[in-house]
Formats: structure tokens, sequence, C-alpha cells
DNA sequence: TTAACATTTCCATAATATTGGAAACGTAGA
DNA sequence: TCTACGTTTCCAATATTATGGAAATGTTAA
């Protein structure tokens, strides 16, 4: 990974409203909600949740696709498990007895 | 976590100077090295380094300890894993299947 | 085609972050 | 104490980001 495709995931989930929706789509898994659930569950506008969702999606951190007139947003598991890797690699100076597996999903 | 931590903790690492310096705290492991070793190293000013550094510390993932007149930076692991939990907190819909255990150092 | 609905784009305002030179601060050794 | 050195603070210019209303876009069902 490239430190500025790093650069650009973290600063996309470094914002509240950003990191809620990221999180709530983890937690959702790959089937993905709607915009406008997203909206009414965090309490977001749309102009500003539509706003978020393209940082969110331009970082690679989240994917959507059509279906109808709906949008569904879902967690780009993968990205994250780049980005989580990246954050952790050759640490602990090489004493590999102190680090435990990493997280993928 | 609180997502105020968490989100401090991403905005701090968010730019590509502190990552730099985290991910080479990281990987120099807990004896940590020096600030000017860092400048030196990243070919960060002074100036800017401290700003940074400052910034990093704010967010608690790093820590300092003064030895004479160095100052000797290192990475703090246990935030950093919280952090990794925060994000994949209750990930994949529950289906556990799918994810391997939680990176620890 | 028309009406209803979901989502995005446009835009201006407001707030926040980055940069690095110069000066200040603190420690060590002579 | 004096000097050298490592690090931090101060500061102002510059750049980037967040917000949400209004309008535009696109989709569905009748």
């Amino acid at each position: 990974m490239k430190i500025e495709l790093a650069v650009g995931a973290l600063a996309a989930l470094a914002q509240e409203s950003r990191l809620s929706v990221f999180r709530l789509l983890v937690q959702v898994g790959k089937e993905g909600i709607a915009a406008g659930v997203l909206g009414e569950r965090l309490g977001i506008p749309p102009a500003t949740l539509s706003f978020h969702l393209k940082t969110l999606t331009h970082a690679k951190l989240i994917k959507s696709r059509t279906e109808g007139r709906f949008v569904i947003y879902s967690a780009n598991y993968a990205e994250m498990d780049k980005l989580i890797a990246y954050l952790t690699e050759h640490c602990c100076a090489g004493d590999s007895a102190q680090c435990s597996p990493i997280k993928k999903c």
C-alpha cells in the first residue's frame, strides 16, 4: 500500500459522521444498506451524507451498487484489512513473539 | 473507545509526515528513537516535526521520555490495538467465520 | 407522461490544519 | 558560568475541509 492511499483512507475516517457511517457499514455486513437508511439512522441530512459517502467511496473504504432508486452502500473489508496491515507492518522491531496475527475480514 | 478519541487518532495519522513518523516508531519497537533522529531520517524540519509529534502525542498514539537533552519517542502499541479493534468491532454482521483474530502488539 | 421519492451536485460560508523561520528553552560538558 | 546542542514554542501566511439549503438528476409506479 502506498502512503498516499493510506493517508486518504485515514483522512476519510477522521471525521465523526464518516467514521459512524463506516462502522455501521462494517457491522451491517456485505449486503449493505441504502443511503437513506444510513442518513436516518445517523441523523445526517441528505446533502451532508452524500458528501461524506463520496469521500469514503473515493478512499475505497466503501462501495455502492444501485438497486432501483436506492443506492446501497457496503464496507470494503479488503481495503480495511490493507490499511490495518499497513499501520502495523514490521511492528515491534521484528519481535513477532509479541504480535498476534492480523485482523482479516 | 469513544468516537472522539478514535477520530482524534485517525486525524493524527491522516497526514503524510505523521503517518511516516508513526510507522517508523511502530517498526523501531518500544525502545524508541530521539526526535532529531526521526527528523533526520524523514527529512522534516525541527519546528514542523515538533508540531507533528505534539499532535501524535495528544492523540495518545506515541509517547516520549527525556534522556539527558534527548527526547525519545516511541509508539503506543496499546492505543493502536484499541483503534483497530474499534474500527473492526462487530464486523461482518456477526458472521465470525469470515473474521480472523484481531491484531495485537 | 406525470407525480412521488431517493440521492447527488452546486455553492458560499465558516472552521480547521499545515508549514517552517526565528526565537526561546533546557540540558550537558568544560 | 559559558557555550554548544537538541528540542519546542510562537507566529502569520496558506491551504484544506465541513456544512446544509436549494436545485438538479434519476428511478419507479400509475
